[in-house]
DNA sequence: CTTTCATTCAACCTATTGGTTGAATATGGA
DNA sequence: TCCATATTCAACCAATAGGTTGAATGAAAG
């Protein structure tokens, strides 16, 4: 399952781009249960996307960087690929245009 | 639906990252019928991120280099906010090492 | 024409996802 | 000690995703 398919999860990561947050915090945005909240932060925490601190019965999550450092390579790479082909069609109307 | 989110949908565009290809073509390498793949290029159609151009009874089917500048963006918002949130706890993590 | 080839359409099946509710666990505070 | 608070666990449910097969469409080739 890609973790960041959920629009839910990305508003999470968005939301934890401002600092570390607990589970109700995390939740009280949403028009959803608290329960359904805490399962989306299990995925991100799975996918290595957040980490957890506990503090007593509180539990703090944060961002964890390593993950995205490896999408935005993935795009990059994807990037040149696309450009590349984008090129080549230039060229291919250039030649069909005269 | 995130059309990024199936591996299947990747590997398509990857392959097409190397230029156009009909449907046929596209679904050779994978170990699941025709009409699978064909299902998953309308996916990625509806996504803009690839494009059809007909010619008889085949269908080239090409990149479509838009969305992925805006994914681009996207990830590199998102960076931002993670390597800032990276700083601040570094700076604390410092602090309470002393 | 008839047949073959490239593709989609339509109906169907199963596993997974994203949500629910209610009970369990554990910490904190009166 | 007793109750409230923060969170998870477990069971369940409906919708969707990703696959299947078989028939339909439409172009090419014999």
């Amino acid at each position: 399952m890609l973790a960041l398919a959920d629009p839910t999860r990305r508003a999470i990561l968005q939301r934890l781009g401002s600092g570390e947050a607990r589970v109700t915090e995390l939740a009280a945005p949403f028009a959803m249960s608290l329960n359904a909240v805490s399962k989306h932060i299990r995925v991100l925490e799975r996918a290595e996307l957040v980490s957890r601190r506990r503090a007593g019965r509180e539990h703090f999550l944060s961002l964890n960087p390593k993950p995205l450092d490896e999408a935005a390579a993935w795009i990059d790479e994807q990037r040149r690929f696309w450009t590349q082909s984008l090129d080549a069609l230039e060229r291919a109307l250039a030649e069909h245009e005269d």
